[in-house]
DNA sequence: TCAACATATATTGTTAACAATCAATGTCAA
DNA sequence: TTGACATTGATTGTTAACAATATATGTTGA
């Protein structure tokens, strides 16, 4: 009757560190599993359509349906994923026109944030940007994706963090979430991912507290990464066993 | 048993405009009371601290539990409503330092917003911005409050609809519902509310298409909304009828 | 071979009953 | 009167069963 075999479409959850996410487990099934999707969503584990499965999450997390109901309604919320009535909950596919909007937004929001961590900027902000760097060549040249992207995040967030504002902090997440999820559907053969000098560059500048210098790196930066998409070619939104085995 | 007697907190949500929020009314009861939350706490019906029972909602929407329960934690991953384990759901209060980061943030996106506004407006723009204030001025002459602070967040919704990216719309959306809240909480004895004039002026600069000006006006704008605020007077944040009683 | 239809299975949506927890009231002794 | 303690009632949290819906499978007829 209900021998619930691992579900295709679930493989990357079933990473151990998934139960663990980066918010400490305060207990809740609730925050746990928003962590969790949310967590294998930055790392490219979960791509843009795949579904999530009430029974599914439910058995992963040891937890009741209500509780995965309520995780979903949360995720719907801070739109990670899209809910169809009757048909389920599946991880959110920003169209072409919404990738192009929330890139507008990560260029304002950034600005911002540059501007208040050029003012802030201390020495210990310093060691954690370098070393933030550092990681993610590390895990570049390890080959880990999900790490150097990861990583790549943290650089983002960490500016955020060192700017003061949680507002800005939380809203930039958000962004960061959705732009990893855009580069997993638009993302051109091969692109370069050469953006990472660009960290170093920026570091430099808020070394020299050069506030001209900082807003043009991180807005060249954002620009580079979106001219690394490509709207045209069509891409799969929907995983399916059919798809992943027949192609889109 | 049963016997549900109203609720004093509740007595503005009673107002039958309630049911029909401004989003459209899509028989998913969720999204309902996700809707007449917001738009109660943006017209200062349901003050800071109101607690939002479950039973409450489940009778005022004609619903169950397990939809009401979905419709908090959908406005708790909005930062609307604090969720207590154990002991229910309370419409946010934020402390001082996050009104702070609230107004710095709403700055920054509406400067953005005002810059893309200038090189998009156009007359129908400008129509819809006149009326706005118009409202506003009828419903300030009427005394009608909730009235005045739905026109308000309107005139600031419609730049923003104007700037044409919706991500930064749903951020500054959450921001003047916020906002709302913290001048409930914070506002000076008699406000001076003369703020009106500010977005009068506004527009004037919009129709010039005078960025520098503009961006100074609304940046000033949102500085003398924050200077109204008094954070050093303790607010009661709990509304129960001992407090409103025997008052803080 | 293919399309349309009917059936079966799986998934989502709803409901009610029960358990656990908290707030309030009442009692009693110091 | 006041403090600690126990009890009561109300509210939140959990669970399981059931209903409604959609998807997948299988069948039939051209």
């Amino acid at each position: 009757m209900f021998d619930f075999t691992p579900n295709p479409t679930f493989g990357p959850l079933q990473n151990p560190d998934l139960k663990v996410p980066t918010a400490a487990m305060d207990a809740q099934p609730e925050t746990i599993i928003v962590g969790a999707v949310i967590d294998a969503i930055s790392e490219q584990r979960l791509p843009a359509g795949a579904k999530l499965g009430e029974q599914a999450l439910s058995v992963l997390f040891n937890c009741n349906r209500a509780n995965v109901r309520r995780a979903l309604a949360a995720l719907e919320a801070k739109h990670v994923v899209e809910l169809r009535p009757n048909r389920g909950a599946f991880v959110a596919a920003p169209s072409a026109d919404e990738a192009r909007e929330i890139f507008q937004a990560r260029r304002a929001i950034e600005r911002t944030i540059a501007r208040q961590a050029v003012k802030r900027i201390d020495a210990d902000g310093i060691a954690r940007l370098k070393a933030s760097i550092a990681a993610e060549n590390l895990a570049r040249s390890r080959r880990d994706k999900p790490a150097e992207l990861r990583s790549s995040q943290n650089f983002h967030m960490l500016l955020a963090e060192l700017a003061g504002n949680r507002v800005l902090q939380r809203f930039l997440a958000e962004l960061t979430m959705r732009s990893t999820l855009i580069l997993g559907m638009y993302a051109r053969e091969g692109h370069s991912c050469a953006h990472c000098d660009d960290h170093t560059g920026i570091v430099d500048a808020l070394i020299a507290r050069d506030e001209a210098l900082v807003l043009d790196l991180t807005d060249r930066h954002l620009r580079r990464l979106e001219a690394e998409l490509d709207f045209e070619r069509p891409v799969a939104v929907t995983v399916s066993l059919k798809d992943q085995i027949f192609g889109s």
